[in-house]
DNA sequence: AGAACAATTCGTCAATATTT
DNA sequence: AAATATTGACGAATTGTTCT
């Protein structure tokens, strides 16, 4: 995959907002919006995520005279990052049993074998009588496997920075490091994107849970009121 | 068949959060 | 404070779909 001729862009104080929005857009040929952009990642039946494209509106929107009397607090709340999506799957796990938690990663000589992620589509969220979630045998119960500590073939570790000398072996190191942070860089970019897809899934299964939950309760209403006030025809 | 377009995937950069 | 982790955004490549 050639990678040259990357485009570099500056980045501003913007955790949801691209230089799409914030930069000019005169001078580019995409013509894409940010909104539209990110549509097009979205798979059907995805959900999506607002934020982005209602901060990017805001930060169009935001650039008269008035806006710069905008409270900062306010902005910075709306621009700040979110939590990750471990972390707000682990919130929501606590919040509603039978959502399992994203494990943290754990070293392989606790007994996961390496390289292996075991992951349940989380499909089936069934909900008890007594109104809990609970997980069937479908649920995640994924191992999350420790990319980092495997460095590729051909990865060597040098020498401390203090044996070295001369500027090709300055070289050489910078490289290596270089090296070393793209692909740990890389292993993480998989890992964030199979947290997203599993945050993503967990949504979608509370949505058709608390789907089926509000349908019962209409129809509980219903009955009810039927009970209370029959009909005199 | 193949052109044209859409959707998806992946590696990278950079900003920000979190950990050490 | 430095190191490391996380993740949105981007562009390029790949794959899938539709139309001619």
């Amino acid at each position: 995959m050639s990678k040259c001729g990357r485009k570099k862009y500056m980045r501003t104080n913007v955790r949801h907002m691209t230089m799409e929005t914030v930069e000019s857009q005169q001078d580019r040929s995409v013509t894409h919006s940010v909104a539209e952009h990110s549509s097009a990642h979205m798979q059907t039946g995805q959900i999506s995520v607002p934020t982005l494209a209602q901060v990017a509106t805001i930060a169009e929107t935001d650039d008269s005279a008035e806006s710069e009397v905008i409270d900062s607090h306010k902005r910075r709340e709306i621009l700040s990052r979110r939590p990750s999506y471990r972390k707000i799957l682990n919130e929501l796990s606590s919040d509603v049993p039978g959502i399992p938690k994203i494990e943290e990663e754990k070293s392989e000589e606790e007994g996961t074998p390496p390289n292996i992620a075991t992951m349940a589509v989380p499909t089936s969220i069934y909900q008890t009588s007594t109104g809990q979630y609970t997980a069937t045998g479908d649920m995640p119960t994924y191992q999350i496997r420790a990319p980092t500590t495997a460095l590729p073939q051909g990865v060597v570790m040098a020498a401390s920075p203090g044996s070295l000398h001369s500027p090709q072996q300055l070289a050489e190191e910078a490289t290596r490091k270089r090296e070393l942070r793209l692909m740990k860089n890389r292993e993480a970019a998989k890992e964030c994107r199979r947290r997203k897809k599993e945050y993503v899934k967990c949504l979608e299964s509370r949505v058709a849970v608390l789907e089926v939950q509000n349908k019962k309760l209409i129809e509980e209403l219903e009955t009810l009121k039927d009970i209370c006030s029959p009909k005199t025809d």
